[in-house]
RNA sequence: GGUCUAGUAGCUCAGCUGGAUAGAGCAACAGAUUUCUAAUCUGUAGGUCUCAGGUUCGAAUCCUGACUGGAUCACCA
C-alpha cells in the first residue's frame, strides 16, 4: 500500500461520487504536505476548476469533507488557496511504525534478478590516486549498493590501465636514476614511490627540453616553425609532444621500452610487473581506507589487443566499413555523432576497439542485463559513440547500457593539474581528514577514555563520513569544487552531523535495552508536528531508494539522509523520550530504533559506516 | 566553429517529471545546557533563481534566443 497512490484513487473516486465526472487518476497531483501547513499530504484543485466550474476552495472543501466522511484514510482536512490538505489518521502511521521498526531490512527491496555490471576507477599505474578518484571510486561504490538496495545483483569491476607511454616512465626513471631503491628500502608508499619516478621523469624531460630549446637547434626548430609573431615561450609549450617523438632522448628511450615491452622482452617485462604491482598494492591500500571492493579487475595488458575479431566480424555484416588504405570505420552521421575509427591502417587497434571487445567478454561471462560505466563527463563523445556501435553491433545488453558521466572536481584555486602539481592527493587527504577529526575530539574530551583502538575506530569513520559525505552530497552530473577546509567541516550539512544523530538514538536505545523495555503498543492521541515529520521521511524511503537507483545518484540518499538527521535532532531537542508518558514513550522509541535503522541502512549505501559513539 | 553541459544568498549546494511565501549548510550576529551526549537546537540578516521573450490558471522548473563558464570534436588513452 502506498499512501499517495491510495489518496489519489480516493480523490478520483470523491469527484465521480460528487460530480460524476470520470478523472484521470495521474492528473491528481498528491504531494507532501509543506512543513509549514497542516496536513500529510497535499492535492492541488486548480487542474479541476475549468471542468467543475468551481472555485478551487469550493471544491477543496467539498472533496475534502466527502474523504472525511467516506475514507478510512483520512481523519482531517483543510483548504488553504487552491491546496487541498489531508491528515492520515493516526492508526495509519501507528500500524506504519509498527511494523517497520522490527523489520530489519526495511529499505530494501526485493530481488530483481537483474545483473548488472559495474565499471568504476580506471586508474593508470604511473602514479597514485588523488581527488578525481576519490569522486570516481565513492559514486560507483555508492551506486553499487544503491542499485543492490533496489533488488539488483551487481558485479564491480575496475580497469586497469598498466601498459602504454606513462608506465614506461616511471619505469625508466627508476632504471636510469633509482640505484636499486624500493618502496621497502624507502619506506614510501609503494605507489607513491613509482609516481615519485614519474615525477622525476617528467623533471628530467624539462630540463633536457629547456636545453633543446637554448640550443641551436632549438632555435632552428622555433624560426622554421613559429606562427606568426608566436614568443619562444608559446611555440615550445605546444611543441613539447612533438619534441618528445622527434628529438628527445629521453623520450627515445621511453618510446623504445614500450616496444621492447610489446615484444615482450624479458628484463623489461620483469620491471614492468614489479612496479605494476607497487602500484597496485598502494592502490588496495586506498581502497580499503575507502572501504571500497571490486569483484574483478580487468587489467589493460590482457585487454587491450581485444575486439579486432568482432570489428572484422562486423565488417563482413556492413557495420563497419574499409577505407583505402585499410583502416576500419564506422559511420555514425546519422546519430549526429561522425565517422570513428576503430581499427588503424596497420590493423592495430584503438581505445574504442579494446572497450568493444571488453563489453562482449564480460558479457560472456557475467550475461549482464545492463553495464554501467562511472567516468568522467569529459568522455562523454567516446561513450556515446561506443554505445551506438554496441547497438548496431545488437549486443544483448545494448539497449541498458549507462554512463553515470559525473562532474570533474576542481578545487577553489582552480583546477586540478597535475603538471603544475595542484592535485590533491588521496591518501593526503584521508590522513588530513582523519587528523581533524582527532583534533575536535580530543577538544571535546567526550572519548578519550576510551582504549586507543575503539578510539581509532571511531575517529576514522567521523573523518571518512565528513570526506566522503561532502564529496557524494554534490549530484554527480555537476562539477564540483572542492574546499579542503569545508570537507573537513563536522558540524551542519555533513556527514558527522548524521552520524551524531545516530549516536543519539543509538545511545538512547541502549539505555532502554538496559531497562528491559517491552512494546506496549499503545497509540498516543495526537502525533506531534516533530514525529510526523520524521514518520513521513521514513515512509518515503523505499520510494526514495528506487529514485535515487533510476537516477543513478547516490545524492538523492545523501540529502534525504541529512533532512532525516536533522529532523531527529529537532525531535531529540524538543520532544522527551524515555521521561515521556507511556503511549508517547513506547511510540517515540520505536520511532527511534527505525531512525537508527533507516540512518545506518542510508549511510551505508553512501559507503559511510557509523560509530557507535563519539 | 559543431555537439554536449551548467548558471539559484558572499561561499558550497538542494529544489528542476510545472503548484502555496525559492530552501539548507558555511561564514556574520544574538540566544538556549540542573534534562535521553550542545559534533545539537532557536532566532536575525542575506535573492532581479544570468538576461529577454514564449507556453500555462500557475514557471527557478518546460520551449526559443542571447550572455557567461566548462567539456569534447586525433590512425591518443
Amino acid at each position: 500500500m502506498d499512501f499517495a497512490l491510495t489518496l489519489q484513487q480516493e480523490v478520483v473516486a470523491a469527484i465521480k461520487a460528487l460530480y460524476q465526472i470520470d478523472f484521470e487518476a495521474n492528473k491528481v497531483s498528491v504531494a507532501n504536505t509543506r512543513k509549514e501547513f497542516v496536513g500529510d499530504y497535499t492535492v492541488v484543485m486548480f487542474p479541476l476548476v475549468a471542468i467543475l466550474k468551481q472555485s478551487p476552495k469550493q471544491i477543496g472543501n467539498a472533496i475534502g469533507g466527502y474523504l472525511k466522511e467516506n475514507s478510512s484514510f483520512v481523519q482531517d482536512f483543510n483548504v488553504i488557496k487552491g491546496f487541498l490538505n489531508l491528515e492520515l489518521k493516526t492508526q495509519l502511521w501507528a500500524d506504519f511504525l509498527e511494523n517497520a521498526y522490527a523489520n530489519d531490512q526495511y529499505g530494501n527491496h526485493p530481488k530483481t534478478n537483474k545483473n548488472v555490471l559495474l565499471e568504476y576507477c580506471s586508474p593508470n599505474t604511473n602514479k597514485p590516486l588523488h581527488l578525481g578518484h576519490i569522486r570516481n571510486i565513492l559514486l560507483g561504490w555508492s551506486c553499487s549498493k544503491i542499485l543492490e538496495a533496489a533488488g539488483d545483483h551487481v558485479i564491480r569491476t575496475q580497469v586497469i590501465n598498466d601498459r602504454g607511454i606513462a608506465i614506461c616512465k616511471s619505469m625508466l626513471a627508476w632504471k636510469k636514476f633509482a640505484n636499486g631503491e624500493t618502496p621497502q628500502t624507502s619506506g614510501i608508499k609503494s605507489d607513491h614511490f613509482v609516481g615519485n619516478y614519474y615525477v622525476l621523469f617528467e623533471t628530467k624531460f624539462k630540463e633536457e627540453y629547456e636545453v633543446f630549446q637554448n640550443s641551436s637547434e632549438g632555435i632552428k626548430v622555433y624560426e622554421t616553425n613559429k606562427k606568426a609573431n608566436q614568443e619562444s615561450d608559446a611555440f615550445f609549450k605546444d611543441y613539447k609532444n612533438t619534441y618528445f617523438n622527434t628529438y628527445s632522448a629521453l623520450g627515445k628511450e621511453a618510446r623504445e621500452m614500450l616496444l621492447d615491452w610489446e615484444k615482450g622482452e624479458p628484463n623489461t617485462i620483469a620491471l614492468w610487473k614489479t612496479m605494476n604491482e607497487w602500484v597496485i598494492s598502494g592502490f588496495n591500500e586506498t581502497h580499503k581506507a575507502l572501504g571500497v571492493d571490486f569483484h574483478e579487475n580487468y587489467f589493460e595488458s590482457e585487454t587491450y589487443l581485444l575486439g579486432k575479431d568482432l570489428i572484422e566480424k562486423g565488417l563482413k555484416e556492413g557495420i563497419f566499413y574499409q577505407k583505402e588504405d585499410t583502416s576500419v570505420w564506422i559511420d555514425l552521421t546519422e546519430e549526429k555523432l561522425d565517422h570513428k575509427l576503430v581499427l588503424r591502417s596497420d590493423g592495430t587497434s584503438v581505445y574504442m576497439t579494446q572497450d568493444i571487445g571488453m563489453a562482449h567478454i564480460r558479457y560472456e561471462k557475467y550475461k549482464m542485463d545492463s553495464l554501467i560505466y562511472v567516468v568522467a563527463d569529459e568522455q562523454n563523445y567516446h561513450f556515446q559513440v561506443l554505445f551506438e556501435i554496441l547497438k548496431k553491433m545488437k549486443e544483448p545488453y545494448a539497449a541498458h547500457l549507462y554512463h553515470l558521466a559525473y562532474g570533474m572536481v576542481e578545487l577553489t584555486t582552480g583546477k586540478m593539474k597535475s603538471r603544475e602539481g595542484t592535485v590533491v592527493d588521496a591518501d593526503d587527504l584521508i590522513k588530513e581528514v582523519i587528523q581533524e577529526a582527532e583534533n575536535e575530539a580530543a577538544e571535546r574530551g567526550d572519548i578519550n577514555a576510551l582504549p586507543v583502538e575503539a578510539k581509532k575506530d571511531i575517529l576514522t569513520k567521523i573523518g571518512m563520513a565528513a570526506l566522503k559525505y561532502h564529496i557524494i552530497k554534490v549530484n554527480p552530473k555537476k562539477k564540483m569544487v572542492f574546499d579542503p577546509k569545508e570537507s573537513v567541516d563536522l558540524q551542519g550539512q555533513t556527514g558527522p552531523y548524521i552520524q551524531y544523530s545516530y549516536v543519539r538514538a543509538n545511545g538512547l536505545i541502549n539505555k532502554i535495552n538496559q531497562e528491559n523495555w517491552q512494546s506496549e503498543k499503545l497509540i498516543p492521541s495526537v502525533l506531534e508536528p516533530q514525529e510526523k515529520d520524521l514518520l513521513i521521511q521514513l515512509y518515503d524511503y523505499p520510494n526514495i531508494i528506487k529514485e535515487a537507483a533510476a537516477d543513478y545518484d547516490p545524492s538523492v540518499i545523501a540529502n534525504f539522509t541529512y533532512s532525516l538527521a536533522k529532523s531527529y535532532h529537532k525531535f531529540w531537542h524538543d520532544l522527551p523520550i524515555i521521561k515521556a508518558p507511556t503511549p508517547e514513550k513506547d511510540f517515540r522509541i520505536k520511532l527511534s530504533i527505525l531512525v537508527k535503522h533507516v540512518l545506518q541502512h542510508s549511510m551505508d549505501l553512501l559507503g559511510i559506516p557509523m560509530p557507535n559513539r563519539m
